[in-house]
DNA sequence: AGCACGCCGACT
DNA sequence: GTCGGCGTGCTC
């Protein structure tokens, strides 16, 4: 018998003999055989009793054989990835826990598998908080099958109560299950409640636990102790046998989306991998992405509701949306309106918080009073922002800084003055204003730190980008590497008000996702604020569409409207895009070279189905990268999308000294 | 991922 | 003349 196995490299899968005494069931073990003179650990996709290819060496045999570790649909499943993300399966291996499981597997070998499921679970009973929503779950659970649900819930406290009364209503029946959150920060909400329900078998697994601690969580998955995975997108490739419940938390999320490695969306291979299992698989959010929403349109997804009708629900008690007019006169310097200054004001003086939200770091940009110039970063190219603090000018991309300038680098003029308004200027504003200190909070690096702030109590006044939005909450306990999983219940202290003070600044990007975008922000931002709260919108356009919809808390009207732009300008979700990025550092090789040979490849493409758009040469802001060209396959049609890409890959690769990136159904083009 | 093969610059 | 740089290619 010979055995197909694919190894956690770039590489496709290789045969090779099983001895034999081997056992029949080889297919989803995990084998140690030999490759370049040395044994690795490999993955049996499948087997045969001929070798499907000749090759001019011998075919070697498999040194050792272990347990399986996946079943026939998780195959099909790593199989499917593969060939959707336009990468050997050996990638996609790597980005599912495979060494680490391997690793595991081959040292515990000795060892007996644990019985597992022991941990009697403490039932808490649960609020009568339900809606036909909950019945709906569990009707449809029971039927056994591949089905996805798309709920939408008025808060993110509902959104997990759906979730919690669902599965408190299952109880014991509940087979397994993986529930995914965007971020690290969000799974303590759900692990606590989860723990209380389920006990030992429930663990967390995410990328940032430590080697030991994602060991332990594989460790229990694979021996059956624990079979209810709750994690962020990497938690999607847990290795479960089997899978009949899968969740995915706030699916309009971007944070599924890997931006390195194997570029996957989290909630759409969560439902490829519910399609395999069939599972049932249920996506929530209180506003859901236009593309589950287009999903449910085309029946793809059933909406989840009262009468599975966004339109028919209730009217919730939400906060006042208010549009604040700003004076549309060039240079223009009014960064606090009026009206949103006397409310901020007042809401002071009674302790109560307020949330200032600005879209940009820093203080402002400096331009000339006299020729209007704007100095730019050199290898970015992007307009560099003054940090008064510090009195440097800095790029927010490379993070080079230079001193500020005391005149114009293009005219002499030295009359220099301060432009727009970035998170110090507004702190600087609202504490002049306001006559009181501001706590100021600006995104940090590591996605899911949480921010902890010294002072017993919350910063009345907040002033941030959005990132600041976890302040709605008051202590909470960091979520270290280590200690995730030991989860501590926040304690909520809405603001009482909030505002974008450059909303405009969300609606005016070259970006067909922008309006969705926005949308989702400022709905975000409305949900942590206190029911008879106010969100301003600062703007110059009040008549925005996007705008008069937020305002309303129209979604069915945003959503229709969206859709037919969508559909009007070719976007998605009515066509599909692939991305192919080749990024280059400032001192790389003339780039007209690789843009002519991306040229050539693109030139192959003969599908009248397929539009190609590039390859354009554009700036690209990464450490070690400055510039990119892109490549742009659009197409209403995946198959023919897919098999041109194949092709055009085929001829990228070609090209000497090339990075290439693949990006299927990218967020950001 | 490793490791070998292969074609251009500073040395015992 | 050789030693070695790492760019490119292969691994059953």
């Amino acid at each position: 018998m010979y055995v197909n196995v694919a190894f956690p490299l770039k590489l496709h899968p290789l045969t090779y003999k099983a001895h034999g005494g081997a056992p029949a069931d080889l297919r989803g073990r995990i084998v140690l055989a030999p490759l370049m003179g040395r044994n690795i650990r490999g993955l049996v996709i499948s087997t045969c009793e001929k070798p499907e290819i000749l090759i001019k060496k011998d075919i070697r045999e498999i040194r050792e054989i272990y347990q399986s570790v996946m079943s026939t649909s998780a195959i099909a499943f790593l199989q499917w990835l593969a060939d959707y993300y336009l990468t050997p399966v050996g990638i996609a291996l790597r980005s599912s826990f495979f060494e680490q499981i391997a690793s595991i597997v081959a040292k515990g070998a000795e060892e007996q598998p644990g019985a597992g499921g022991q941990g009697r679970p403490v039932i808490i009973p649960c609020e009568a908080a339900n809606n036909a929503a909950v019945t709906a779950i569990c009707t449809n659970l029971s039927l056994q099958g591949y089905r996805s649900f798309l709920y939408r819930a008025e808060s993110s406290g509902g959104e997990r109560s759906l979730l919690i009364s669902a599965l408190t209503h299952l109880k014991d029946s509940l087979g397994n299950a993986v529930i995914l959150a965007p971020e690290i920060a969000d799974l303590e909400h759900i692990v606590s409640p989860l723990e209380d329900l389920f006990g030992e078998r429930v663990c967390v697994l995410h990328s940032k636990l430590s080697k030991k601690s994602a060991a332990d969580a594989l460790k229990r998955i694979i021996t059956g102790v624990s079979d209810i995975v709750v994690g962020t997108r990497s938690a999607i490739f847990a290795p479960l046998r089997k899978i009949s419940f899968i969740a995915v938390l706030a699916e309009h999320s971007r944070s599924y989306k890997a931006e390195e490695g194997l570029r996957y969306n989290g909630r759409d291979i969560a439902v490829m991998r519910g399609f395999h299992e069939k599972a049932f698989v249920l996506l929530s959010s209180i506003c859901p992405s236009v593309e589950s929403v287009y999903n449910v349109k085309v029946g793809k997804y059933v909406m989840l509701g009262p009468d599975g009708d966004l339109s028919k629900e209730k009217p919730a008690e939400r906060p006042k949306i208010k549009i604040v007019a700003m004076p549309g006169t060039a240079g223009h310097r009014m960064i606090l309106a009026p009206d949103l200054l006397k409310e901020a004001k007042r809401l002071a003086s009674l302790k109560e918080r307020f949330l200032f939200l600005s879209s940009r770091k820093g203080y402002s940009l400096l331009r000339c009073e006299e020729c209007g110039f704007v100095e730019r970063c050199r290898t970015c190219d992007v307009p560099l922002v003054f940090h008064k603090g510090d009195d440097v000018l800095k790029c927010q991309y490379c993070g080079s800084a230079e001193k500020s300038p005391v005149s114009c680098k293009q005219c002499g003029g030295t009359a220099i003055g301060a432009y727009g308004a970035g998170t110090e200027r507004v702190k600087e504003q609202v504490e002049m204003l306001l006559k009181a200190e501001a706590l100021l909070v600006e995104k940090g690096r590591s996605a899911g730190r949480v921010i902890t702030e010294n002072s017993p109590d919350l910063a009345a006044l907040v002033v941030g980008t959005s990132y600041a939005k976890g302040l709605a909450y008051k202590k909470s306990a960091a979520v270290s590497a280590e200690g995730a999983g030991v989860a501590v219940v926040k304690e909520e202290r809405p603001f009482a008000g909030a505002a974008f003070l450059n909303t405009d600044a969300l609606l005016l990007q070259p970006d067909f996702r922008l309006y969705e975008r926005a949308f989702q922000e400022i709905i975000t931002v409305a949900q942590m604020v206190r029911k008879d709260g106010t969100v301003f919108l600062q703007t110059k356009m009040p008549r925005n569409n996007v705008l008069r919809f937020i305002k309303a808390y129209d979604f069915d009207g945003f959503y229709h409207y969206e859709l037919e732009q969508r559909k009007a300008f070719n976007n998605p979700p009515y066509t599909k895009l692939i991305l192919f990025t080749l990024p280059f550092q400032n001192g790389q090789k003339e780039p007209g070279l690789i843009l002519a040979e991306a040229q050539r490849a693109a030139g192959a493409v003969n599908s009248g189905a397929v539009d190609v758009l590039g390859p354009v040469e554009l700036p690209y802001h990464s450490k070690k990268y400055h510039r990119c060209i892109q490549l742009l396959l659009k197409s209403k049609d995946r198959n023919a999308l897919h098999d041109t890409a194949r092709s055009v890959l085929k001829g990228l690769v070609k090209i000497k000294g090339a990075k290439i990136v693949v990006d299927v159904d990218p967020l950001k083009i």
